[in-house]
DNA sequence: CGCATAGCGTGAACGCCGTTCAATCCGTGG
DNA sequence: CCACGGATTGAACGGCGTTCACGCTATGCG
């Protein structure tokens, strides 16, 4: 008994998450197609639909090895003692990445849910562990800051960073030139940290 | 003559450009569809083809419009003179029109171009011109900065506070609750205008 | 070993989409 | 009144995600 059905299931969960994510990384959540990739998967048509719901589970499987490396990316960078220098080393990382996995990383946020419910345990998951690794040097920086207001001000400073890469990365015109971006993220970070409370 | 080809012409763009608009409110890009608009502008499926290039082309004719009541909405904002309160009160009035025009806020940043080409430039335009009220409380801050400064920093403000807005209006887990944006987009602004330079 | 059966995989078919274009209609000039 | 040309039409096209009735195969049983 070499192959029980589990498996082949498995094998071809496997099969068909990498091959969206190339295609997506390749070409955006719009070019995913499940005629291509039953084609390279090997598959029928049809088997796409014994081992997802439809495809945007399978985007959702590539979000969370997205997510994954998204996270492996931002711990492995340079954690300096001060708060404001691994702010900006953290923003660093997270520019870094969206840049290098651009489509891969847009689609973290284009999760189309139907209106009103929660978005996946797993997003949120991996959201708050990103958000966790804000508010550790936010803890050093005030130190008299209740929880919910860390917790707060890391959204807060998440949301900025992430705005501003993403309208850079956009080509949509209201975006900073690529080489700015580091720099000018660091100027907001720095000044929010500089400033007294 | 009292109906030229161009009147009707004119007359049905602008009966699709509203009814598009509404069904965009209510619905979101996606909800738009060829036949609804047909249906109820009450015209042939194929007279859309005569009076705009495609759907996406109708999306940009109701951007436009979003983009005027933008900056309208930011314009009417109470204008401090404090440079810092200024940032705040315009960053304030485009949160309360992106939560109020959810949906049309939104598309503004869904132009789906081919890769590689220039937005609009109706839409370069709008953009300039919300950067331009941003730069120039800015300039009032920091006397000493040259145009280009100025200007990426407009960007990034900008950038920062979309951002914050943006992930606060997905209900995708990494946005604030509704309440405290405003706060912190103030508090975020005051710490960037407070430092000195 | 042969047969019945359960369940797995299949791909044609369904419904919906945006877009096109041959056919039709109609206002106009002769 | 007719003939003609541009404007309008909606059926048709190609492509999409998803479904499901069918056939095949692997297994348990007589």
């Amino acid at each position: 008994m070499p192959q029980t059905t589990a498996d082949r299931h498995a094998a071809l969960r496997d099969r068909l998450v990498h091959l969206a994510e190339a295609q997506m990384a390749a070409g955006g959540i719009k070019s995913l197609r499940a005629r291509d990739l039953a084609r390279q998967a090997g598959c029928a048509l049809g088997a796409i639909y014994t081992v997802f719901g439809d495809l945007g589970d399978i985007v959702l499987a590539v979000n969370i090895r997205t997510f994954a490396r998204l996270g492996a990316a931002i711990r492995a960078a340079e954690q300096p003692d001060n708060p404001a220098a691994r702010l900006t080393a953290m923003a660093a990382a997270y520019h870094a990445f969206a840049r290098d996995n651009r489509h891969l990383w847009r689609a973290l946020f284009d999760l189309e849910r139907p209106p009103g419910d929660r978005p996946p345990d797993w997003y949120m998951v991996h959201m708050e562990a990103l958000l966790a690794m804000i508010e550790d040097p936010l803890a050093t920086l005030m130190p008299g800051a209740d929880a919910t207001t860390r917790r707060n001000l890391a959204r807060t400073l998440f949301g900025a960073v992430h705005g501003v890469v993403d309208l850079s990365l956009d080509e949509a015109g209201a975006g900073l030139p690529p080489t700015e971006v580091d720099g000018m993220i660091s100027l907001l970070l720095q000044r929010f940290a500089g400033a007294a409370p």
